[in-house]
DNA sequence: GTATAACCCAAACGGATGTTCGCTGTCAAG
DNA sequence: CTTGACAGCGAACATCCGTTTGGGTTATAC
């Protein structure tokens, strides 16, 4: 047998590989060296520590010796430049989202692209209903990103909940206007179904605003 | 102390499902019930089986009994990976984008969540320059995802090479129309400045279909 | 030939790890 | 007060699982 180019993989150890990002996609966790061995048709798991060590040295893959499962793919194609941002539901024109008190019962997350966000300040994310800012490129379904803070600028897109006048209660996705002592939340959707809301500032709260959307098609 | 609502969650339980996701953040591995017990202050490996067992049961996780760190956490609209496409540049209504012959000379790339591709097809990233599809909900700065495919169907939002008239040569993104043994491309722009393109099929090139938008304000 | 390196195997070892069991304490309902 | 559900603890147990050991085979180098 030729003496190998010690980058060169073997067949046994592409399989392998291909084994473990398999495994990882399905379960969520890597395998253990029996499972590889079973796998790929070894029968002595001295042999798969053998040629995991061989990924290893190669790079394909990072060890943590003396734990179960201790083991991470390499891949150069996937990065884990995101970071998981709470998901708090949905939010639509006029209709309440739970506004949640306590973050950290905050189940679902969002994976969002670290370059996504900003430097500093917390984000959260919503889905949008319906298509009260169809005019700003938001559309049902969209996710829109929203950093947290207590006050927003005119013109800004903004998350704000209307605490006061009760028929008008809870969150909502709107353009941001001060006018002098009052507020304007203004829709942006030419269809006269949508009206501006006028508010005084200790009629609402902001939550925060919108940094980013993210849309799927079909 | 009240009869608790089985859909909550204990102090413990949350600090146990933070605790999850971090070591999994971390290492790429879920944690045993030792760990998760020391991060998290319990002593008994018992009591954090039971808890787990709770998690379970609210579906917060999901359980592989009897094998090592089988634990999967339920929790993200989005899988935690993404992947890097490639950026191709820039595209806008009748400017041209260089088509890349040889992609691994691609440098550039976005990290996109994983469940934001298809399942099959390469994807690839432009920036899109101009409002020729303003009422696409696409903007001037917008990131589109594309699928690659040599075919769209009608009404499909598409990128297409126009090959033939040297005067309308580039890459464009427009609305994909057949028209019997013709072919309209349509701006998404009530300007009459955007007018639609009627080529022949053997005039123009397409790339591949929008699939996504990512946009981000600032 | 011998030596050496790469690759493979089976078995045994020991620590890691999930499960089970008996027991305790708290609290609300009966 | 008693009962039962809930939450917790510690210890014992049986695997699971990575490691080590002692070998074997093959091909190349000397």
């Amino acid at each position: 047998m030729p003496r190998r180019a010690s980058k060169e993989l073997r067949p046994r150890q592409k399989a392998m590989l291909e084994f473990i990002r398999q495994f990882i996609d399905e379960h969520d966790y890597p395998p253990t060296i029996r499972e590889i061995g079973a796998a790929v048709g070894i029968s002595s798991t001295s042999v798969v520590n053998y040629n995991l060590n061989q990924l290893e040295q190669k790079g394909c893959i990072v060890r943590n010796r003396e734990v179960s499962r201790g083991l991470r793919l390499v891949d150069s194609t996937f990065s884990r430049r995101t970071q998981n941002v709470p998901f708090y539901g949905e939010i639509a024109a006029g209709s309440p989202i739970p506004v949640p008190e306590d973050p950290s019962a905050v189940m679902e997350h969002v994976a969002v692209p670290l370059d996504m966000l900003p430097s500093s300040g917390e984000v959260f994310a919503l889905r949008v209903r319906g298509q009260s800012m169809i005019d700003a490129l938001v559309d049902d379904g969209d996710i829109i990103l929203v950093r947290s803070q207590p006050d927003v600028e005119t013109r800004e897109m903004a998350v704000v909940e209307i605490l006061d006048p009760p028929e008008n209660a809870g969150a909502t996705l709107k353009y941001f206007y001060h006018h002098g002592r009052h507020i304007e939340l203004r829709p942006a959707n030419p269809d006269p179904a949508y009206q501006p809301i006028i508010v005084s500032p200790d009629q609402v709260r902001v939550h925060g605003k919108v940094i980013g959307v993210i849309r799927r098609y079909q």
